[in-house]
DNA sequence: GTTACTGCAAACTTTTTGCACGACA
DNA sequence: TGTCGTGCAAAAAGTTTGCAGTAAC
């Protein structure tokens, strides 16, 4: 991990690692503001504002994505490999989606008088597991 | 058109059928600011908090899309028919897409897991035309 | 005549930027 | 030691809200 670092030619600083620790370690796709309130228990002198550095640094290399799936808060994401995303549309919580079907969903002949497609992301919008449970109940 | 709104109990005022004429009349995405921008060459009084605030009914009521496919402004789509969208990583344009192949692709079983899922979309993400053309020429 | 909508202003949230100090290589 | 990154503060976007007046029904 530090090795993919020091080939970017990024430092390694304290901060750094301990933002990327959080990240690699949650499967939620966290905004600014919850990796800022999580790294902040560990390494409580730091700034907002340095997160909000670190993560467009790590996105621009690659090294975390950035998902568009809702509005509100840019959203990162530990995972660079390819995958898709279900979103709850009542929380607004979005899980990783790994299936091989829908990585073998092609764009289309007519795309091509759009552009050139790059990748082809599937988003799955439904109510999650809490959501559905407390709408039921309801 | 008119009757749609009646039904829902939405006063036809001025600004609001401009703001809808607008937006019918585009196959952009545009931002609140852009649809601001376009509805005051033809009503210069128009406050910029009357097109937010008519955009978040009109999204409400169904009769407007909201997409969350880039970061940044929230962007409304005229079209609230099934279908995709075609994304331009470059210049953050977005076009739609209509294909009964993408139309076909369903979620699947593992999806089960996460919660109830109630539509999907793909994102086709890549360079539109113009951006293709430039990064050629380059 | 009611009620909903608009415009204005101010507040709020999210994100970016300038600058001086401190830490990594 | 030189340069990059951090923290602080202020500013810039983007969006929401309270209130009084206006327009639609």
């Amino acid at each position: 991990m530090t090795r993919v670092l020091r080939d970017e030619r990024l430092r390694l600083t304290h901060q750094r690692l301990e933002i990327i620790r959080e990240m690699a370690g949650t499967d939620e796709h966290p905004d600014v503001e919850r990796v800022y309130a999580r790294v902040r228990t560990r390494v409580p002198t730091i700034s907002l504002d340095t997160v909000y550095r670190t993560l467009a640094t790590l996105a621009c290399h690659g090294l975390v994505g950035r998902v568009a799936v809702t509005t509100g808060p840019v959203r990162y994401d530990a995972n660079v490999a390819r995958h898709h995303h279900f979103v709850c549309t009542r929380c607004g919580s979005v899980r990783d989606v790994f299936d091989p079907t829908l990585d073998a969903v092609r764009a289309p002949g007519s795309a091509l008088a759009l552009g050139v497609v790059e990748s082809v992301d599937v988003q799955l919008r439904g109510a999650c597991k809490e959501c559905a449970r407390r709408g039921a109940r309801e």
